[in-house]
DNA sequence: CTTGACCTTCCCACGATTGGAACCCTCATC
DNA sequence: GATGAGGGTTCCAATCGTGGGAAGGTCAAG
């Protein structure tokens, strides 16, 4: 089965199949004597998997754990469960933080008269934030990879 | 006024500062003899703008327009107003996208038993996931700048 | 044999930020 | 006046995941 079939079947652009090769993700394929890689139903399962943990927010690192225990047959569902609960952990951390972002907005754009004149509540507020907010804190909210804008 | 103290000042770090000048979103600074970049309070206070700005989940590229327009004094209202509420309907867009993924997750977790056994709900459903889950669509919710981990 | 679709490797770009190297400037202290 | 610390300056590289493209080899159908 070529990279392009494997793609296909896999929903991992060729593109991405390659280089989670190059970082070590996934073992090397098979080559054929083209020099074309070649690839087994097995390796579109693990694709596959791959795909399907990205697409619930796990960064590459974690899935390079998880790939790991799902290939270790005497792994511990209790170490699979400490990933994805740290996962939740992550996606609640900038759930929030973002929750907050849009309340923030939200607040200044009911204030916001949005018509031709130039006061702007908005704007006001960037300049001189309201009460409190934090400056001093670089603002760390933990990390989990989300999709980007295609 | 010398970059560490305008960085100190506004939170905006040097390095990033020296960045928002080479990108064209701020303006070349004044040099002194020496050839340090001199700010005025002018300057911090449009730094701290742009630190506002971005702790609010704004890209740069919306910064850019927000700058404009908050220079600009016959800017229109509803134009700012516009403005953010792309950036909270962006913001809404990943909150569901992550939600959804951290509910997925909870329900895992809640049937893995997270014990010694190798038995795994979790890793059964990375393999197979359970329902039609979309594979086709790649996964486009918008685009909002988030806090990195430190 | 040609054509077009696929594959290969390699390099570049994005966005925002950080880090480092190598070097110059300023100030306080000895 | 010399010295060292702690600024500043520039440039270059790396991060992470992904897409784009060039230059060239392979394969199957017409």
């Amino acid at each position: 089965m070529n990279i392009g079939q494997a793609a296909k079947a896999s929903g991992v652009s060729a593109k991405m199949i390659r280089y989670y090769e190059t970082t070590g993700l996934i073992p090397k394929a098979e080559r054929r004597d083209s020099g074309y890689r070649d690839y087994s139903p097995a390796d579109v399962h693990m694709l596959r998997f791959i795909r399907r943990a990205r697409d619930l927010g796990f960064a590459v690192s974690e899935i390079d754990e998880l790939l790991s225990l799902w290939r270790d047959r005497s792994r511990q569902s209790a170490d699979v469960k400490r990933i994805a609960e740290r996962q939740i952990a992550d996606l609640h951390n900038r759930i929030t933080a973002m929750k907050q972002m849009a309340d923030t907005l939200q607040s200044l754009v009911a204030c916001c008269a949005g018509d031709e004149r130039p006061e702007c509540p908005i704007l006001a507020d960037l300049e001189e934030p309201a009460d409190g907010t934090e400056l001093p804190p670089p603002a760390s909210v933990g990390f989990a990879r989300l999709p980007n804008r295609q």
